[in-house]
DNA sequence: ATAAGATACTTGATGCATCTTTTTTGGCAT
DNA sequence: ATGCCAAAAAAGATGCATCAAGTATCTTAT
């Protein structure tokens, strides 16, 4: 069970989902990990309120289920829904390199290429949970520079859910999950749109390699348990 | 203020969400309609705990917005934000239509020809809300019949953002709204994605007309107001 | 009559008590 | 040792009291 982040927000409820949120994006959770409002509440030296507000909206995303009225999990992601959630990322995760390579300054250029070095540096010291940050910073930069706050949200969400897969699989991934970076960033100098979207797309797809790896794993597991 | 169905979930929680969720699709809240915990608690006959948990899963999607931290509203889309929507739209319902295509069955089919016959009998008969609910149906069958629960649920997010603004906008829309589902169906039949997506496309791009002049209206009625 | 300040009210946030249902546990019989 | 049942503990849902911050209203001095 991680520990969290302290709470610096705008309100007990928001800063506690913040910390989840943090929490499960850096993969400190794992799939099937239990949470119990009160022992939350405990960490967080709240009462229960905030955390319940927190679990709730988490829930509603599907970041964190009710398997049964009290027994709230951390989901494991099935195969089908992995593949789903890839393709949904192909599409929006496209559109916002589209667009991103139709307006990028040079400052938003600057600014992916510090990402990329910074990620470098950190896949070279080995420090993974720095490297699947600066990862996900990266993806996160371009609807930003793409000016599409609702797409932002939408990709939010999804790596919420995907948060609890990523945490070792990016180990034998090694720096072939920022490879493509660099395409990405020579179609946005060039203005280039449908370059873009094939660079941002071949990420997608083959930096996800380890994590549809993992799930197989993980479900031939679960059927021989049963 | 509209009147609310009645309560018959899981728990009251997720029932008061459900009620509020129905009755922004619907279109019953108007851009700006302020909304009080207390007021709904009593209107829903339960205390203001289930009312905010519901408020907070409605704010957590941006269905509703906190504009200072006392004061809860519908938010008024901008037409940036609407033209956005629409762009992850077209992406995410061209996804749906064309993976549909590949796996409608016959009763699929039926099915979505039942949709759009009653709602050719709602648009003779003037019924808006029915119309506007079976054009709704419409819309979700496809990641229904597609087996996408993922980007369900992300339409049903961004439906819930769009529900104030289509109250009346389909008014003049007339039949217009779904003269583009039958080139959907038509291609569904054929099992031809391409023409699937291309159809759906039609439908968000064109269908969504008076929307965009509507918003184009209050914004300069805003601009006016400063 | 008007404007500034003080008072009362409104309202969401937080904490906490209680309720119901689920889950665990302990003991007993097989 | 194992499986099952009952009692106890756990845990989320709900309701409600209180708090703090913002808003409206009323008073009072000019």
């Amino acid at each position: 069970m991680p520990e969290f982040a302290t709470l610096d927000h705008e309100s007990l409820s928001s800063a506690v989902y913040g910390a989840l949120c943090d929490a499960l994006i850096q993969g400190r959770f794992q799939p099937g990990d239990r949470l119990k409002i009160r022992d939350l509440a405990e960490q967080f030296g709240t009462s229960v309120t905030p955390i319940r507000d927190a679990i709730l909206r988490l829930a509603n995303e599907e970041a964190i289920t009710f398997r049964s009225p009290r027994d709230i999990r951390i989901p494991s992601m099935s195969e089908s829904r992995y593949r789903e959630i890839r393709a949904i990322r192909v599409k929006l995760e496209g559109l916002a390199a589209e667009t991103a390579a139709q307006v990028a300054t040079s400052a938003d250029i600057d600014c992916l290429e510090q990402i990329l070095r910074d990620n470098e540096r950190a896949i070279a010291d080995g420090d993974r949970l720095k490297g699947t940050q600066l990862n996900q910073a990266f993806h996160f930069m371009l609807p930003e520079i793409a000016g599409l706050p609702v797409l932002n949200g939408i990709l939010r969400r999804l790596w919420l859910q995907m948060g609890p897969l990523i945490s070792d699989a990016y180990i034998p991934g090694g720096r072939a999950m920022i490879d493509h970076h660099y395409p990405v960033i020579e179609a946005l100098k060039r203005h280039d749109s449908a370059a873009a979207c094939m660079a941002i797309v071949d990420d997608i797809l083959l930096g996800g390699k380890p994590i549809l790896e993992r799930i197989e794993r993980e479900e031939r597991l679960q059927m021989m348990r049963v």
